[in-house]
DNA sequence: TATTGTTATACTCTATAACTATA
DNA sequence: TATAGTTATAGAGTATAACAATA
């Protein structure tokens, strides 16, 4: 658990003066658990996207993957909708992965204007390394924050997964 | 507290069928933080947008404005430094919070190179309106995941900030 | 009429590189 | 040489709207 607690400093001056770098007050931000979030989020998919960088994927491919790799035969709506990524993102995210073969569209026989979506046997021996890879990184998230924060971190917001 | 906890079932079904939204498994993402931060962060911003969309101020424009107005003098590469923004992108955010005449860039005369950023009067009077809007998404969130939970969280990421 | 996938557009944000004027 | 501010470009991500094929 190595994060940079220095201290902030208020200085709270009315004319302009040099500053160094710590001692810049944010003021109402530290009441925010948004400002908080968001930079955690920033260096969460930092890691991960460094983590996983041989592999080259990112963490909405991986999140795709995932999830038809254990839904086999899922719609494009059905995927978008559950992962809160618009549809029009998603035909872009899948034309990605199908062109590297890991994904396929195959017609839906029920109804001719919807997909659904496999992992090709390429994509699901990839799929496996990419979530060796990314545990690899959660446990940087471990490191960083500390088992305890992380687990309590999960409780926490597992409503909005 | 009104969180979607409705239980998610594993189907592990590997043939294509029917999949209601919610018995769409998350797989291995449930074990990652990464993909429940960046779904709150995503809720939590939309909120802070609707809450300040009568004045028409987003989450990155408050937290310059915020930081300006607590310490004014800041230079730009101060500024983005302090808070993670690209340099490039922070004279964006200035062309358009000094054209909306909250924000005002003065030369300075001890290095010609730099600016010196300070809020205008109306800027004053505008961040104090903003803060109190900001206060009621807090509250927003607090509603969202608990009192005790929100405070937590800005425990464990107080190092992030 | 409504839905699925698609194409297109616009805007936000991240990440670079290069330029200018200073230091 | 290095730094502050600027301009430009490319790619991710968000938010829409509209269209063809199909339900």
């Amino acid at each position: 658990m190595d994060i940079a607690t220095s201290p902030r400093k208020r200085t709270g001056n009315g004319a302009a003066r040099h500053h160094d770098a710590d001692e810049i007050g944010l003021d109402a931000l530290v009441g925010h658990a948004g400002y908080a979030v968001r930079r955690f989020q920033i260096w969460i998919f930092q890691d991960f996207i460094k983590t996983l960088a041989d592999v080259d994927i990112r963490p909405t491919q991986y999140s795709v993957m995932t999830v038809i790799g254990a839904n086999p035969g899922l719609s494009q709506m059905a995927v978008a909708k559950r992962l809160g990524i618009e549809r029009a993102r998603l035909v872009h995210l899948l034309d990605s992965l199908e062109s590297r073969r890991l994904v396929k569209r195959i017609k839906s026989k029920t109804d001719r204007r919807s997909h659904a979506l496999h992992l090709t046997a390429q994509g699901e021996t990839a799929l496996a390394k990419f979530k060796r890879l990314a545990a690899e990184h959660e446990r940087h998230v471990e490191e960083k924050i500390g088992k305890e924060n992380r687990e309590h971190l999960l409780r926490i917001l597992a409503g909005f997964t």
